[in-house]
DNA sequence: CAAATAAACGCAACTAAGTTGCACTTACAA
DNA sequence: TTGTAAGTGCAACTTAGTTGCGTTTATTTG
């Protein structure tokens, strides 16, 4: 039977993800653990997490992936319409999770997933 | 006096751009031209054109950048808030010109640029 | 029209993100 | 406690994008 284990590793990365404000990158969570697994892991237990739900990808303005927590809602109703913010000044992906945008779109269109990123300054760099 | 010059090549990838109707990267516009110019140099007139209004840049859900014309609308205001659509089945990515989002978010953020991307099926492989 | 010159170009080399194959290790179920 | 499939490390690879530098060329100016 296919199982999903539990490693020192993936539980580590996964409360890195899970306890911050902001998205995080392969390189932030490679740099924030120091040596606990190898580069190709961390980018191995992020497709886990995803596929397990716990977390979700959101893709930067500069084209890198970022993986924050999802809430409980996610579990839920599994959404990720939010909007992301990220700040040109200290370069952090922060979820709006509250904020949500609407559109109307010609109904030819069948839409799978939604990624709507603005840039610009956040709250803590003003 | 710092001047821009018209060369073969951006001329050339400029029309190209300006007569499609999904937005292009770099690797497609190399294999249009077809050993017109080194890749670097599109690189650099793809910068150029971004920097003379002419075209915008629109990251793909890939993380690939691509390049689509600025409507004239463009050039009057320079905004670029319309949502564009990503097909995971013909992998074209579109700028819908007339869908905008909108959305409400606190007012400590300050918005310097937006980035609104659906994917799913595109009208042409439904 | 010719010469000067700065913009544009080609090439080689580089970085950074992400992926793959394969042998080795380990979590955990039986 | 042990078998085995899931997970890991390492090396090598791909692809997007950048940089430095010497050469070419579009355009300006005399």
């Amino acid at each position: 039977m296919k199982s999903i284990r539990n490693t020192v590793a993936k539980n580590e990365i996964h409360k890195l993800i899970a306890g911050s404000t902001v998205a995080l990158s392969q390189a932030e969570l490679q740099a924030a653990t120091k040596g606990l697994c190898d580069r190709v892991t961390i980018y191995r237990i992020l497709d886990r997490l995803t596929q397990e739900g716990l977390i979700h990808k959101v893709l930067n303005v500069d084209g890198v992936m970022k993986y924050a927590g999802c809430a409980d809602t996610c579990k839920a109703q599994h959404k990720h319409d939010h909007i992301h913010f990220s700040c040109q000044k200290c370069k952090s992906l922060t979820c709006l999770a509250g904020v949500e945008a609407s559109y109307r779109l010609p109904a030819a269109y069948t839409v799978m997933e939604a990624n709507f990123t603005l840039s610009g300054i956040c709250p803590n760099c003003t």
